[in-house]
DNA sequence: CTGAAAGCGCTTACAG
DNA sequence: CTGAAAGCGCTTACAG
């Protein structure tokens, strides 16, 4: 039984340094060229039954698992996915990642994160090469830099698999992961007109961003089909940052009258807009009722709970893998089913006082 | 000038597929052969300056960069580094990946992410099989799973570089880079004391985790040192999560009397004893002193900001990443500098009534 | 359906 | 200080 009977008896001593087996032990084993067993492992049609199946018994045998730095080396690029950010979130970024995750854990891919600055000049220079030096099997791009045309086109040039998530369908479904923004953010100005208010007011995300035309205008959208129509001074541009939300809610809390509602078009400026409510005294959601965007953690974890939009992250990470690994496995190309932002009610919205 | 003037028209008209230039072209154009050039990528001082300078303008004129692939394979490892973590706090993941990056970036080596669940019977076959099958150049752990000695002791047999992040030094420093957790926490015990507080209380962390005793020693000890001693009860066991905290805090705020401050060993926890305090009717500062540990985002944006205990994780992970490269290139094993967490006073801290 | 040869882009002994 | 040969563990044409 041992595997070291015919050798000799001073290698016996020292235990055999259990190398890995290589595609030359199973082709040993198998009694077949290594060619053979490369194609076993890639899924080739082009092989009996009967050697497969010793083919394979060989490798549950021995236990073999392929090199995927030799197979990209002689395919050509690696296993490798990169995740291509410059969110500020962390529970965006995090939470995407387990989505990814999900769907690679298991296969042959790993992941490889890339955070980057969209200010930078090197940006498109930096992100070129690490996919050439890499050999990337594909990227995935998180908003808002994956709202990026020009970047996505560069990509496109290296031959380089993509996967865009974002809050509307930029581009065709193959290489798209869309949430709908708008469906979301309609219910929440539903939400408010149903409690009765009629002082609202919304804080937006950044000048260029789609994800804050999508929920700016899903959620103006509703309050149009009421017949409200929203004056610019009650629209207030933010930056998605905490410290844009206080320095929105400074504006709009000094209004006359005072909105009774505010939107928040991500749950992090709802948090600047809690700091502001209270250091003037207002209670949420007496005074003021508040509604955010994403439900990341930071949403059931304010006082009183926030209530949000729920953007469905890890989800949609999921597919985005699913995506690049469909398309790469197989010539069909595949579309991402349509994700949905909906509403969550939590405690933050109430009736407007009087 | 063109590098196509010697070939036939007909292969003028398409253009030439640039391929990436390999070490072959670079012993090409610097005459010389392809493993002296081998010896200028890797630093090698067994090459005339001379010669060296001039494999350098080649590879400077041609943009040549060396494919990790093929070096991983010849060198029979990556240039892959794991980060492997079980936290659950999203910031602690982001902020590490920026940290470990910070250091990474310009280097030839890429960070895989590899989130794990320790109560996965699978967990060591996973990692091992993970480790192996990437050949990884190294790997960092997070805690709490960066606690776990069978682990790293299998990391040791596996030959695989490794470097714990943890709040005490739980291994060699060629392995280590470790806070002093007690530092920040005596302090956050001695501003309560400072401030007046008598009744005083503590949710630690999880049974078997060492950043919870550590936390919970530094609290208690210098409480100690000031002849305070806290009785059982007012010491509740959490388990690092928001509804871990929200369960100790209903424990705490039920004791008479009540404590007038308490000590949270993270952050999330701090958050589940707010909205108990608020669903009570209970004000901070005024009725009840609050404070965290770690001084994630999360700590600014509640209300009232949080005061809490900092734990510096970017420098931590840049310092992690830092070790692994150094320990890679040179022989001298070089140790982490010493992380002190410490106190940041916001605003959930305040004298107690009367 | 199967295989022998050459190659992916590098490095490790081994010479000199 | 420099190089020719062999090899890392796979796959791509090309035969048959």
């Amino acid at each position: 039984m041992s595997d070291s009977d015919l050798s000799a008896p001073q290698e016996r001593t020292a235990p055999v340094p259990k190398r890995r087996p290589t595609i030359n032990d199973i082709a040993r084993m198998a009694e077949v060229s290594k060619k053979t067993v490369s194609r076993v492992i890639n899924g080739s049609s082009l092989v009996s039954e009967e050697t497969r199946q010793r083919v394979n018994a060989a490798i549950a045998e021995s236990g073999f698992v392929p090199d995927p730095q030799a197979r990209g080396l002689a395919f050509r690029r690696s296993f490798l996915i990169g995740l291509i950010y410059d969110n500020p979130n962390a529970q965006t970024i995090v939470i995407s990642q387990y989505g990814i995750l999900d769907r690679l854990r298991g296969s042959e891919f790993e992941l490889v994160v890339y955070p980057c600055d969209r200010g930078s000049p090197s940006l498109f220079n930096d992100i070129r090469a690490f996919v050439e030096r890499q050999k990337l099997a594909g990227v995935v791009l998180l908003p808002p830099v994956s709202e990026n045309d020009a970047l996505v086109a560069m990509l496109r040039e290296l031959g380089c698999p993509h996967v865009r998530i974002a809050s509307a369908a930029l581009d065709e479904p193959a290489h798209m992961v869309a949430s709908n923004d708008r469906i979301g953010t309609a219910q929440a100005a539903a939400h408010l007109l149903d409690l009765g208010h009629k002082e609202i007011a919304v804080i937006t995300g950044p000048e260029g961003y789609r994800s804050a035309r999508e929920r700016l205008e899903g959620f103006c959208g509703e309050l149009d089909k009421r017949g409200i129509t929203l004056s610019p001074d009650h629209i207030v541009r933010g930056g998605y940052t905490f410290e844009s939300g206080v320095a929105a809610a400074e504006r709009l809390l000094s209004l006359e009258p005072r909105p009774t509602a505010i939107f928040s078009s991500n749950d992090e400026m709802a948090a600047g807009l809690y700091h502001v409510a209270y250091l003037r005294g207002l209670r949420i959601p007496e005074d003021l009722s508040v509604i955010g965007f994403d439900d990341t953690p930071l949403a059931s974890r304010m006082w009183p709970p926030l209530t949000t939009v729920r953007w469905p992250i890890r989800d949609m990470g999921r597919s985005a893998a699913e995506l690049l690994l469909d398309n790469q496995e197989t010539k069909r190309r595949r579309a991402a089913p349509a994700y949905e932002a909906r509403l969550t009610i939590r405690s933050s919205t109430a009736p407007p006082k009087g």
